[in-house]
DNA sequence: TATTGTTATACTCTATAACTATA
DNA sequence: TATAGTTATAGAGTATAACAATA
């Protein structure tokens, strides 16, 4: 650790970055606790649970059908809990599993028709309320939005993998 | 509604939005999922849970103590809730619950001098990550970032609202 | 023997309903 | 009778452990 004097310079910084924490807590609320996801399933006609959309969402991002494994690892979360979601999805005729040819182990999952096109509406109802809540922004703040955020993402996610090499988790 | 026309820029507006879904999920994982919560605190060496952390924090942003009511409010949560991790967090001799001098049926709830300590010292730890993995960018950068984050909460917040007001929920 | 996925179970976080005490 | 908080219960979301099938 360095020996930090409160400089000028360095005060700053800190000022800013007190003010990041609550904004962060307030996306954080409009994104996870504002009934957004409900919202925009109700307005697509669809009933459907939030881990469920996710995984819909995660295939249309996809340009190729995952493993339930890839699924799993693109939305952070455990096997059997993509396993379960899909008996309901598959069920609901929304995604379908594939023995993967390659390897009989492997399923591969993909949208049904009517999977794509719930995931599509769900998107574009989204994306459109997006648009309206930023139609008054200029053109350069959006874009500098979008790359600060992403920046944002990447460089905490590389400083909390840092974190992990430097301290080994206990076996 | 608008009669719009894809035009050249209107549909530079698109794509910008589109990348920016991606990477407000990417954010969200790295803030929920990605056990940064459990980390500091483990590091501040406290063991308690998600929420009740997120109470101490709560209470030691504000600049007085609160009521049960006000610190759900703040939190996006139902009062049963803090009822609860308030049990907990009085049990641990970290808040105290006082009767309000105003209302006898209320409470205020204030921290102890650990309970300040222990936010503190957790608050410190995620600055000083954040500090960390931001340390690279411009000033530029980050007062932008700053600014732009607390625009997009509140513009997507009003505009969640105002569509509560177009479309009145079923009673 | 290692890997992919599934089944069964348990834990965390949060909500709803019914209740108590005070206003 | 309305409001602040509590108790009891239920539900959504996710994890862990044990297992089956294939590599």
């Amino acid at each position: 650790m360095d020996d930090r004097r409160p400089a000028d310079d360095d005060r700053g910084v800190e000022l800013d970055l007190l003010t990041l924490l609550p904004r962060l807590t307030q996306l954080g609320q409009v994104l996870h606790r504002s009934g957004l996801m409900e919202r925009a399933m109700e307005r697509v006609g669809i009933a459907i649970d939030r881990p469920g959309m996710s995984i819909l969402v995660t295939l249309r991002m996809s340009d190729r059908p995952l493993r339930i494994g890839e699924i799993a690892e693109r939305m952070q979360v455990v096997g059997p809990h993509v396993t379960r979601q899909m008996n309901e999805l598959e069920r609901r005729d929304l995604a379908r599993r594939v023995v993967d040819p390659q390897d009989q182990r492997a399923r591969l999952i993909e949208l049904t028709s009517e999977g794509a096109a719930v995931a599509d509406r769900y998107l574009r109802t989204i994306l459109g309320w997006f648009t309206d809540a930023l139609a008054a922004w200029s053109p350069q703040d959006r874009q500098s939005f979008g790359r600060l955020l992403g920046r944002f993402a990447d460089d905490l996610t590389a400083h909390l993998a840092a974190l992990d090499d430097d301290l080994p988790p206990a076996p």
